[in-house]
Parts: structure tokens; C-alpha cells; sequence
DNA sequence: CCGCTATAATACCAAACAGTATTGTTTTTT
DNA sequence: AAAAAACAATACTGTTTGGTATTATAGCGG
């Protein structure tokens, strides 16, 4: 018996045909687990040059400046997770299936955020809060991408009559999305994923007691 | 009609009689908000002189190095949490109360971080996942008190009778913890203070309706 | 108020930092 | 396959990093 954990996919820097497209994917790719980890500061330039096996004259041929590469990097990383959770609430036919698919996801956020370098919205987003002010815009951003997603699942599922909710859809999708970066947040820093499980446990039966129909 | 919101105290280093002990107490008072909101390698020892008035040969009279530095500067930020922590928690008589004057608490825990640079378990709790073990570890720890106190406050409730838990003390008070978490990192990450009012308020509701007899 | 000691300032270190001008080497186009 | 263009490596810049040995000053007990 075989179980599909996830499926590694090919590397960007492998399917493109001009050379600098490729060494860029390359680079932001290579480098985007080692900012997410680090953070922007806490990252220097021969970390990189070590991970990408490249000299500086390479990195600073296809990127501006470190703090444009640590940009691409976080976008790379974000737009992996928005991709997955798009996945998602993208499965299920109705509103309801895709709300526990998404809880589900993150049961195994830990596992899935691991070859990042952990959750981009939380290192990033607390990481440049007090040290660059474009990465943090770019994480306030996602989250409002990520809330507006959920909202809109809700927004749905309430116009078809799937689900009551107790409050507007995008304050809900706040609330339930703050409990889940509650829980990524103390799994990171306690490296407990118990957190991760028993706080989306307690989501899914919040969901099923307080807006199935 | 005035209000007393926070009552500045008198900072520690001007009631020392030995002169050492009072720079030390100075350093630790000035540089641990610059440590808590710029993280341990965004903190340079230039901004601590900075900050200070005073020369390296100063600081590193009373330090040993850098690190040694930190974790004071962690500590006390630390303190002062688990003090008002201790405060709400020790103030009313029922377990009930206590449990509310600790959610009033974290309803205005932005403005309580504020003059130490944000919340020190999730600023240092992130930036040093990745950076500094010992910090790392330090914050753990205190995740861990925080969680023990919420948790002995459940149990005496419940065995005097005054409430009834789903789950054991200590699990329901690490979910409680995480979802105050959850707002503190969302607040944070977003600068909005709504998070933390409407995540606050949900769990007034939720103690009320989940475990109040 | 003197003199010893405790404490802080100065001046310095080698290493690491981000960034760049130039040279060398591949790709790509003709 | 040669020429042009794109790309990456080298070697270097001035600055800042954490840390320290030494010198100067301030505090404090007798």
C-alpha cells in the first residue's frame, strides 16, 4: 500500500529556455527557503552565493539589489501557498466540503510550509514588520488575498443556503483564518505540531456546529 | 473625567545603590524593546550604543557578549508579561472572572507591547526560530508558563465547581492561548487592532457559553 | 578627602557586510 | 562557424560587524 504524500514538482529552472530566465528561477527558487528561515536580515548575500553554488556578479546580474531578491523570493513562496489553498476551495462542489478541505490542508500545514522554510505569511510577515517595510506591505497584502478567498467561499455557500453565518462573510473568514495562523504560529514556535492538530480539529467541528445548515 | 490607562513605573535603575548594578539595569530597560521589535541579528551592538549613550567598553563591562545581552533583554520583557499576566489572574475571586480579566487584558495587549516593541513571545518566539537556539528555547519555556497558569486557573475552577471543561485543563487552556496568539500575530502582521478586539470578544462569548454553568 | 578599586571611554582588530566595475566565458543570433 | 550579445566569475570597494586590550575617569570606603 502506497500513500501520495505530495508530489515533488519539476523545478522551474529546468523547463525554460533562455539561459538568465533560468539562472533567475534558479536563484529565487535556491533562495527563497533560506530568506523565509532566516529572514531578510538574517540573510546574507554568501549565504546565498554558497546555497546557489553562483557568485555574486551572477545574482547581481539578474537581480537589482538584495532587497528585490528577497521580494521574489517571498512572492515565489506565497504564491505556492495561494496556489494550494486555490486548490482547496477549488475541490468540493459545495461551500461546506471546500471549508474542511482547507482545514484539512492545514492539519499538515507544518509538513507542506517544511520545504519553504516554514509559513511565509507569519516569518516573513513578523520578521520585516520591524526591518523592511515593502516585505511587510507584500505580506499584508497576501493576507488579505488569503481572507478574501475564504470570504468568498462563505459569501457562496450562504447565497445557496448550504450555511448560515453569524457575522459577515469576510469577518468570519478573519476570525477562522486568525485561529489558524494562531495555530501555525505555536506550532512554529514551540515545534509542536499538536497545535496544528487540535486547534483545525476544534475548527472543523466549529464549522460543522455553528454554520452547517 | 480623567483615565488612568497605564501607570508608567518608575524605571528599576534609578532605585539601585551600586553603580554597576544600575547601568546594567539601564541597558537591559533601553535596549530590550530595540531587540524585541528589530529581532537578535537586526540589533546591531552600534544601535545599542546608540540608544544608550554609552560605549561598547560599557556594555561589554556588564555582558559578556551579545547574546548574553538578548536573553536579559528577553527576560525582562518576559517578566513583565508574566506579571500582568499574574495580575489578571490574581485579581478576582472566581475562576470565571479571572479567566475574563485576562481576555480584557490581551483586548488591549497592543498597546500594553507597545513600549516594549510588540509582543516578545511572538517577535522573538519567530525571529529566533531560525537564528538563536537559546532564545528559542527561552520563549518555549514561557509559551509553557503562560499556558501552566491559564491551565491551574481551569482547575481550580472546575474542581470548586464553577465551570465545566470539554477537555482536559491544559489542553483547553493551550487553545485558548492560540487563538490569543493568533490575533496578537494577525494584529500584528496587518497593524490592525480588530483582530485582536474581535477575536477577544469571540472567546468572551465562547467562555461564557462553553464552560460557564 | 585621599586612595584604591570599580567602571566606562578610547582606539583598535580581523572578519563579514552589501554592492560594483571589469574581465572572462558561454549562449544565441546571424 | 563567426560575430554579437548576453551572462557569470573575479577581484575589489568602503563600511559595518561583534569583540577586546588598554587607558582614563568616577565612585566609594576608610
Amino acid at each position: 500500500m502506497f500513500f501520495y504524500i505530495f508530489v515533488l514538482p519539476e523545478p522551474t529552472y529546468t523547463t525554460m529556455s533562455k539561459k538568465a530566465e533560468r539562472t533567475t528561477a534558479y536563484i529565487i527558487e535556491t533562495v527563497a527557503p533560506i530568506f523565509n528561515k532566516h529572514g531578510y536580515i538574517g540573510t546574507s548575500m554568501s549565504d546565498l552565493t554558497e546555497a546557489t553554488g553562483l557568485t555574486k556578479g551572477a545574482i547581481y546580474g539578474n537581480f537589482e539589489n538584495k532587497e528585490a531578491l528577497a521580494l521574489s523570493a517571498f512572492e515565489y513562496n506565497r504564491n505556492q501557498l495561494l496556489s494550494a489553498i486555490d486548490e482547496q476551495l477549488g475541490a468540493e462542489e459545495d461551500s461546506l466540503g471546500k471549508l474542511f478541505s482547507l482545514i484539512n490542508f492545514y492539519k499538515q500545514y507544518d509538513v507542506f510550509t517544511l520545504p519553504m522554510g516554514g509559513c511565509p505569511i507569519l516569518n516573513v510577515g513578523i520578521d520585516a514588520q520591524g526591518n523592511n517595510t515593502l516585505l511587510a506591505a507584500a505580506v499584508k497584502e497576501t493576507v488579505k488575498d488569503i481572507e478574501g478567498k475564504i470570504a468568498l467561499v462563505l459569501e457562496n455557500g450562504a447565497k445557496q443556503n448550504e450555511l448560515h453565518l453569524p457575522v459577515p462573510p469576510l469577518q468570519f473568514a478573519k476570525q477562522l483564518f486568525t485561529m489558524i495562523q494562531g495555530a501555525v504560529a505555536m506550532s512554529t514556535i514551540t515545534r509542536d505540531r499538536k497545535y496544528l492538530i487540535n486547534t483545525l480539529t476544534y475548527l472543523e467541528h466549529l464549522v460543522r456546529k455553528e454554520i452547517k445548515k
